[in-house]
DNA sequence: CGTTTTATTCAGTTAAGACTGAACGAAATT
DNA sequence: AATTTCGTTCAGTCTTAACTGAATAAAACG
């Protein structure tokens, strides 16, 4: 067998795990396909090639890439004078999706300690819902530390600016 | 309006929304429904009990108790001479929720290396399945980190507490 | 022993969402 | 202007899973 056929084969397993945990993130499995595929071959794609290479309707296909774009894990290339849209990954979607992961937390944490403090302070129900809360404080920061992390280690994609160029600062 | 009805208002919103926080986790919502009843109430609760309170059938209630109990957040107490089975919360359900969700993401990383080495060392693929698996590597840290935190603050103890576990009246 | 109370299992119903094809509107090409 | 090539939207289909009620099994009770 060609070497040809494995790494397609490893490719295609990618791409089909990869639609698989994004399932699990509560987005559509073909969007993860895309992901995947986008992430794997590394080009940028136009909207038919999505379409044809991952054998899925065109209606799909928009429905994906618009939530993608919407979580900031894709970016649309449209030029004058090209009738077709283009696409690749965007420049650190990792952190963005711990970003949203994070934001996610965080909201649940404060309506948690907001029904707390709404609560008399020293019932038994205030002290259990602390310890809920407690939780996700800890993941939260631990989460916090996952993407300062992610941060310092440089990106391999297409020369984006320097990763250091925000200097986001994340709560606490 | 009196205390106890506010408070109850915010007993079945806490509960309602643990219910929708776990479906997000992939668990049906009655199981995040009983898990939250259980945290605020602090009590030992009967099955039946489980079932009237939250007027869902007893079917539904004997699955996601099972459900909970595989993930080691509930605990279920039966007694000789008793035909009802008891539940409470698990010694520390934030501890193992963690290391289930820590579990799953290390798997994931886990597969992802394995594809990683399986592909030529120096291809573009390869750099930025690399970067991807660095993602989860970072995640894995941080909830790591979490684990710990969470481990060094003291829980309240179930069933325990100001109102205390020792009034339980089982209704026989 | 039979009766009653309980938990589990299973078939069936229902609800939610992924996916598709067709219709539509926009923009480039002729 | 007419046509072709796009992307989006919408109605409809289909799959999956939650949930229920009924049947079953197990255990306590009389």
């Amino acid at each position: 067998m060609p070497e040809d056929t494995t790494i397609d084969a490893i490719r295609s397993d990618f791409i089909e795990k990869v639609g698989m945990i994004t399932q699990g993130e509560g987005l559509p499995r073909i969007a993860g396909r895309i992901f995947g595929m986008l992430m794997f071959d590394g080009d940028v794609m136009s909207f038919s090639e999505l379409s044809t290479r991952l054998q899925v309707s065109r209606a799909s296909i928009s429905t994906s890439v618009r939530l993608l774009e919407e979580r900031g894990l894709l970016k649309r290339i449209t030029k004058p004078g090209e009738r077709q849209d283009f696409f690749q990954l965007a420049p650190n979607p990792y952190a963005t999706m711990l970003e949203v992961t994070l934001k996610r937390t965080r909201s649940t944490r404060d309506e948690l300690t907001n029904t707390i403090n709404s609560l008399p302070a020293d019932t038994g129900a205030a002290q259990r819902l602390s310890d809920y809360a407690r939780f996700y404080e800890s993941i939260n920061s631990g989460l916090c530390m996952a993407l300062e992390n992610l941060a310092d280690t440089k990106v391999s994609p297409a020369g984006q600016g320097p990763e250091g160029s925000k200097d986001v600062h994340y709560e606490k």
